[in-house]
DNA sequence: GGTTTGCTTTCACATCGCCGAAACATTGGG
DNA sequence: CCCAATGTTTCGGCGATGTGAAAGCAAACC
């Protein structure tokens, strides 16, 4: 996976929706700056002036970290690939996973996913019900899981013995 | 938890027994040494020359990790969270976990708890049993145990040998 | 021993989530 | 343009879950 580089302070809010995907980042911070503190361990930051062989080194650390996360991977043209596995996923399908899998282990209102997979005009609420039901079946074919929290929403994971560490979010 | 300071590579062996005993440590390079690759989240490293406010900063973010180990976390969409486990838990449930973790190790009195989970009005005395009791049940699948200090109220916290299994297959 | 405190099970009720089946819509091939 | 295949939504009933009350048991305290 690759590892996106941040400005700080300038990028703020590119440093905010990276950290709500999950995604691994390497804040830049300028010279006599306060870094912001890491959320979790896909963060690390360099200070500018930066030497280029450290920037590496860290970035490839985080690369590493997210690799051993075992996240699974939405292709463009609706495969979902996990562990050497893929499974087709039909355009709502897809999106519905797509949502999931930004918060990859973390949980996802009903309300979010409904605006993920319908912006303009939401159906009855069931459809939801009816499509979570079908990609579960679906995404259980390369070894996912998705979890209902109650009242709450739903999560995508892996079973813990496939690697996978929880994301650390809130 | 502290954390130690070790200096590569005059200190290699050093490094070697810490990251062993899952201690966390920060890594002072010498100039122009390649680092060694962190082996796990709580180990980082910073080169020398280094300004002394980012060796604090850096100590600081291992601390917290280290810290965030062996302490629950409770997401706001009902998901307790403790080592790479999770475990849904219903808003009522959600409520008791709150109350209880935020004095997490320390007796927390039945009165507060009722008032933390009813704000308005309290059911029967017995309500609270009964959901200590289910709760009970729901936090031990993460490790997490609720002690009863009779006369007192309920307390809640981690068995002392849960720090020391992520250790060592780190 | 009697009283207080806490634990657990069972019940009833309400809500929520699940999923099969069928209707409806869209796409693509001929 | 028609038909078939595929995708999407609706409907409806069943089962699971959350909650609080009640009752009986167990343990601790005096």
């Amino acid at each position: 996976m690759d590892v996106r580089l941040v400005r700080w302070p300038a990028a703020r809010e590119q440093l905010q929706s990276l950290r709500a995907e999950g995604m691994p980042r390497l804040v830049v911070v300028d010279a006599d700056v306060v870094p912001p503190e890491p959320t979790d361990e896909l963060e690390d930051w360099v200070r500018l002036p930066a030497d280029q062989a450290d920037v590496r080194i860290r970035v490839d650390t985080l690369a590493r970290r997210a690799e051993a996360r075992h996240r699974p991977a939405l292709s463009g043209e609706g495969l979902l690939r996990f562990q050497g596995e893929a499974v087709p996923l039909s355009p709502v399908e897809a999106r519905v996973v797509d949502a999931l899998m930004k918060r990859f282990g973390a949980v996802v209102s009903r309300r979010d996913l409904t605006e993920a997979v319908w912006p303009d005009e939401a159906p009855l609420r069931n459809a939801l019900d009816v499509h979570i039901s079908r990609v579960r079946r679906r995404v259980a074919e390369v070894g996912l899981h998705i979890r209902t929290v109650r009242g709450r929403g739903y999560l995508m994971d892996a079973p813990s013995d496939s690697g996978q560490q929880l994301a650390a979010n809130g």
